[in-house]
DNA sequence: GACAACCTGACC
DNA sequence: GGTCAGGTTGTC
């Protein structure tokens, strides 16, 4: 579900409130949600101090005393709320950690959310985390035009590939080629530099707008203290096939790449 | 590339 | 009954 806006929202709510806090309990409800492979069991988090939260793509990192990480991918339905339980009824409840002062808990509904407990250094050997590539914003124009223009394949699922640009899931891809003026499925090749370059700039500009009105709430997303986002009013064409396009009136498109639903207009984006 | 898998729920 | 869903990974 939460995409780079998204995330970064929570990480945000959560450090305004839990930094500095020792960790009284911590524990799994449901074991399927750990991470795969050699990962430390819950309780080695107890009496440790959160000291940092960040983001990297769409992960939430949280750093503990005495060396230790915990990573989170909320995946499609994961949700990290503080304090009050629900709205999802305990069922989906699977992790939760006690604070001096607050509780933080994580509720998934399809279970595909993983959180993984780990020694600091273990991060570089992350399989996911060490592949991931640049932040959108940590990178200018150019590079970003760079990165992309000799991939021959639909610029939208270039944009997705976490592995080229990190923390673009489908709303934000769509949003992003919408305003750049740019088909879903044409090929970075056949682009010009500039138009490309302007892809970058509209990609920031999405995300930065996104954050403000801290993420978008289409379906299941909320923030760290359980509340709606407030972006999915602005959002243009995701979702929307079938309506008219805000800037021209065309009805919007739908196709499908790599799996996943594009929505465009057939008549501003080329 | 396309597709299935991981899961559950909403909607038609 | 079928289709779809903000993500990622693995397999023909």
């Amino acid at each position: 579900m939460p995409e780079l806006p998204e995330v970064e929202t929570i990480a945000r709510d959560l450090s305004s409130v839990l930094l500095g806090q020792k960790v009284r309990k911590a524990e799994f409800l449901n074991s399927s949600i750990m991470e795969n492979g050699g990962y430390l069991s819950a309780n080695v988090l107890e009496n440790k101090r959160l000291m940092a939260i960040g983001r990297r793509g769409k992960n939430l990192l949280f750093y503990f005393s005495e060396n230790l990480a915990m990573v989170i991918h909320l995946k499609m339905t994961g949700r990290l709320i503080l304090d009050k339980l629900g709205p999802d009824s305990d069922k989906h409840l699977h992790f939760h950690i006690q604070f001096e002062n607050h509780r933080l808990y994580f509720y998934d509904v399809r279970k595909f959310g993983r959180i993984g407990i780990f020694e600091k250094q273990a991060l570089k050997n992350h399989p996911r985390l060490s592949k991931l590539g640049p932040e959108p914003f940590a990178i200018d124009a150019s590079e970003f035009a760079r990165i992309i223009k000799n991939r021959n394949k639909a610029v939208k699922l270039i944009l997705l590939d976490q592995q080229v640009v990190a923390g673009i899931g489908n709303i934000y891809a769509d949003e992003s080629l919408f305003d750049a003026g740019i088909r879903p499925d044409a090929r970075p090749p056949r682009i010009s530099v500039k138009r490309l370059k302007r892809l970058h700039k509209s990609v920031v500009k999405v995300l930065k707008k996104a954050i403000s009105r801290r993420g978008s709430s289409v379906d299941d997303y909320l923030d760290g203290f359980g509340k709606s986002g407030q972006f999915q009013k602005l959002i243009k064409v995701y979702g929307r096939h079938g309506e008219d396009c805000p800037k021209c009136g065309t009805l919007l498109k739908r196709i499908v790449l790599g799996g996943r639903s594009s929505h465009y207009c057939p008549k501003c984006q080329h």
